[in-house]
DNA sequence: CCGCACACCCACACACCAG
DNA sequence: CCTGGTGTGTGGGTGTGCG
């Protein structure tokens, strides 16, 4: 269907017929721009992806300009393949070829931005065709319109047609003014009338200079274009006004200096600007089918008919332009033409379809590829999401075969034999390559080798130590080209290192042992944790998308900014602490729902903390407060808090309460199930993968609750008055719960920064922190305590959705002056629990004491190396509690 | 009322760029 | 140079309206 920005832009201007008829013209066409070129970047990705990370763009950058003039040399065979872009700026071309040369430059110009053309013949012939076209069509037909991003080119009536040409003879008249820009501007020129010759430009940028420019380009034997195909090269005032959506972009000083000099001059000199992947060069070849409705087009080259289905004018912003990125690049129908009954793909489009597929098989998943391809005329009914809908659900399972890409060309090869493309059954791969679980695995591998090879202790800066040369990636690069070496780097950056090295390790060598398939990271989407995703932590939920793949969890969060409340509220003492938590908590459910499905995940099997699990810890409570809270009455909040403290608490300290409580709940809630990791890590396996870790129906949630709940029931058995929780709380418990099983945190090397001084366990060491950083805090001794602990829980408060307990840790290092790393330390130290991990501070902030003795839940470096001597150690189950000791456990054990 | 055509979604692979 | 912040459009979907 028509989209409706689009057919409102079309109404809004003038009819601009920029379009391009294939119909019977296909041979000729395609055959004149056989030639195509692979220039952008994007080309250079594919290209590399097919070559093995070939070259740069560089070495094609120009490779256009000969092409430009190797145009005539195109061979004709079946199989040319050719170049939409290409295809649409040497129709462009050979308007100006026909007409710019009469002498009317500024009216070529208009007549190729206006330029209907339905086909090649009739654009040929001139200006006039350009005028009759106008004329006729626009009005009724409310033809496609242009370029849309402000460039000069965007001419859409009649009216405005002339106006620009005037303005250009104007603009001529006024060549002189511009420096060195003395009268030769016009087509007199005869001496320097070669310098540009061959080279294309167009004028992306809006500027009161482009008509002086395209005047001396002309004069100088350039061409100007108004559409930025591939062959054309970019011009723009200033490097200010570079574009970052279009390949190389060069300067209007390269011009001025042409003229000036009169002499060719290097125009990489002017160069400004990357390549973008915008161009997308996408074989075309010969079509395979005639378009079955507008045959009439082909005979009469009607450029009425041929509006609607040739190339339209958004091409141009494909292109050229950003517009395409907001606006849908669904190509439309004209909205004005009697709606078709049935819009059914027929056999003939289906081959069509695949028969380009074929040809450019590597594209066969983008929007792009079949957005451009809707733009052809036998697909012209169907939108690009539609024929991109129709290949992936129904043709590509017949996509038995692709063409081979010769590498070079980026083109089908020819079977000189039979005159047919190679066909190749190897599909090859797609721009962009999904991490597998074993390349993530091999990631982590590689840069925990890394470090425990490279640095080490050494008085070196921490944020040096943390430090990942770019060798390391490229060595992975090496090892595995099917990503890039940035991309190496930034599948580290944004999932290795927010997941945790050794957590993922230590989650996939699990998945082995159990003869699982294990899945690679998810949901560690920067997006999530971008402050325009963000919940505030009172609770205000502001733009976060309503997406209706959230909603269920959206609809937890409103529920969970009370209990939080309630949480605050309700409680005394420890309450401060516990309040912390909750916002933690509150703020980490708040985070993409998948990201907590994701920890709680990895730790719930792996039993490994990760810096974001450290809010999970306090999420549990939050959530265990929720559900309470739901179950009893909405507006009973407090009743309800206080209902708990008196009954799954007694002993422990409220926060423990409420995670014990959550335990409980979740236990109650599993049942029966018993395995626990497997468990877990099949409830994820059966998932469908795409958003694994997401928390994507309610199913899912609890299947994955469930699986979670479990793995942490066999956790608190020990602790406390499981059972008088569990009663109190019993019956149902929503998905909600099951992050509260996210809590158990222990120790992850998420922290880039304080990664360094971690063993190979994982966790921080003791005497290496001290030789590093023998004193938390340097003037503890004159410190106002009391101000400093609330200035510590103002940060845990602040503590909000998209902060990582790196940043908890820096707000408080900011606030406090505490060292980062002790932070680290003792994060770790309290298993990622944050009421012990505050407790931990305060105590140091009180006492000096670099550790907690004897505190149930702070892991000393001592009761790690009894554990690890005395797995089954009395005195310390006594101490943490089995829960604790057991996640302990695996951080010791499993995690080298 | 079902299936298809089309719209829309969103995590993230890969890249660019400023500091 | 690194490196973190961030843009972009792919890749793999899901939602929805209409014939």
């Amino acid at each position: 269907m028509v989209s409706k920005d689009k057919s409102h832009k079309q109404r809004e201007r003038a009819s601009q017929n920029k379009t391009v008829t294939y119909a019977n013209n296909e041979t000729e066409a395609a055959a004149a721009l056989q030639e195509s070129n692979i220039e952008t970047q994007f080309q250079n990705q594919i290209q590399s992806q097919l070559q093995n990370q070939l070259q740069n763009e560089l070495s094609h950058t120009f490779e256009n300009h000969d092409e430009v003039e190797g145009h005539s040399t195109a061979n004709v065979n079946i199989l040319d393949s050719t170049n939409i872009d290409d295809e649409l700026r040497n129709l462009e071309q050979l308007d100006i070829n026909n007409i710019a040369k009469s002498a009317v430059a500024a009216a070529a110009v208009s007549f190729a931005q206006a330029a209907t053309a339905g086909d090649i013949d009739h654009a040929i012939e001139g200006a006039d065709a350009a005028n009759d076209v106008e004329g006729t069509e626009e009005e009724e037909m409310a033809a496609k319109t242009g370029d849309d991003d402000g460039d000069d080119t965007g001419i859409v009536d009649e009216d405005e047609v002339i106006k620009k040409v005037a303005k250009e003879q104007g603009v001529e008249l006024s060549a002189d003014a511009h420096p060195g820009g003395l009268d030769e501007k016009d087509q007199a020129s005869t001496d320097f009338s070669l310098l540009l010759k061959g080279l294309i430009f167009y004028l992306p940028v809006f500027s009161e200079e482009n008509d002086h420019m395209k005047a001396m380009i002309t004069s100088l034997g350039g061409e100007v274009v108004d559409d930025g195909n591939l062959d054309a090269l970019a011009l723009i005032p200033s490097k200010e006004d570079s574009k970052p959506d279009l390949p190389y972009q060069y300067l209007y000083q390269y011009i001025h200096d042409t003229f000036l000099k009169k002499r060719p001059l290097d125009i990489n000199k002017y160069r400004v600007g990357k390549s973008s992947g915008q161009s997308l060069k996408i074989n075309i070849g010969e079509f395979p089918i005639k378009p079955l409705r507008h045959e009439k087009l082909n005979e009469n080259g009607d450029a009425i008919d041929a509006n609607s289905f040739d190339f339209v004018s958004e091409d141009s912003n494909l292109l050229d332009s950003k517009p395409l990125s907001k606006k849908k690049v669904t190509k439309k129908t004209n909205p004005t033409k009697a709606k078709k009954k049935s819009n059914k793909f027929t056999k003939e489009e289906d081959d069509f379809i695949l028969d380009l597929v074929r040809r450019n098989p590597h594209l066969r998943s983008t929007h792009t590829f079949f957005a451009r391809i809707a733009q052809l005329k036998p697909l012209s009914e169907h939108t690009g999401n539609s024929i991109r809908y129709r290949y992936r659900k129904v043709l590509a399972p017949n996509l038995a075969f692709v063409y081979k890409i010769d590498p070079k060309t980026g083109k089908p090869e020819i079977d000189s034999a039979t005159n047919q493309p190679k066909k190749i059954e190897d599909i090859p791969s797609l721009i962009k390559s999904q991490y597998t679980s074993e390349e993530d695995y091999a990631l982590c591998k590689h840069i925990l080798l890394y470090k425990n090879g490279e640095m080490i202790i050494s008085g070196k800066k921490k944020h040096e130590v943390s430090q990942i040369p770019e060798a390391v990636f490229q060595e992975l690069h090496k090892l595995n080209p099917r990503h890039s070496t940035m991309s190496w780097r930034d599948r580290y950056r944004k999932f290795a290192a927010k997941f945790g090295l050794r957590k993922y390790i230590a989650y996939y060598e699990e998945c082995q042992q159990q003869d699982i398939e294990p899945e690679p990271m998810k949901n560690m989407s920067s997006r999530s944790d971008r402050k325009d995703y963000k919940v505030d932590v009172f609770g205000n939920e502001n733009e976060e998308r309503p997406s209706k793949r959230v909603k269920l969890e959206e609809s937890k969060t409103s529920v969970k900014a009370t209990a939080d409340v309630a949480v605050g509220d309700g409680k005394t003492l420890k309450g401060s602490d516990q309040l912390a938590e909750s916002d933690t908590a509150y703020m980490s459910l708040s985070k993409s729902k998948g990201k907590l499905g994701t920890e709680a995940f990895a730790d719930g099997s792996l039993s490994e903390t990760s810096a974001a699990d450290g809010a999970l810890e306090a999420l549990a409570k939050v959530s265990a407060e929720q559900t309470k809270a739901n179950d009893i009455s909405s507006n009973e909040n407090a009743n309800v808090h206080d209902d708990h403290k008196t009954e799954a608490d007694t002993e422990a300290t409220s926060t423990e309460a409420v995670h014990k409580e959550s335990s409980t709940v979740s236990s109650k809630v599993v049942g029966g199930v018993s395995d626990k990791i497997s468990q877990t890590v099949e409830s994820v396996s059966n998932d469908d993968g795409a958003n694994l870790f997401a928390a994507a129906t309610e199913d899912e949630m609890k299947q994955y609750d469930i699986a979670l709940a479990d793995s942490q029931l066999e956790e608190s058995n020990t602790n406390n008055n499981k059972k008088e929780a569990a009663e109190v709380i019993s019956e149902h418990v929503d998905p909600a719960i099951s992050e509260s099983t996210a809590q158990i945190a222990e120790e992850g090397d998420n922290d880039l920064e304080l990664v360094d001084v971690k063993a190979d366990d994982g966790l921080m060491d003791f005497r290496q922190l001290i030789d590093i950083d023998p004193e938390p805090l340097k003037h503890r001794g004159e410190i106002d305590l009391s101000n400093m602990t609330s200035n510590i829980r103002e940060c845990f408060r602040n503590f909000g959705d998209g902060n990582t307990p790196y940043e908890l840790f820096k707000d408080i290092s900011d606030q406090t002056g505490i060292s980062m790393l002790w932070l680290n330390y003792w994060f770790d130290c309290s298993c990622g629990m944050l009421g012990t991990f505050i407790q931990a501070i305060i105590n140091y902030l009180k006492t000096g004491e670099l550790v907690m003795n004897n505190v149930s839940g702070f892991w000393t470096e001592k009761d790690d190396e009894l554990l690890k001597v005395d797995p089954e150690n009395k005195d310390l189950l006594r101490l943490h509690g089995k829960d604790s000791v057991t996640k302990r456990k695996a951080v010791l054990f499993r995690y080298v």
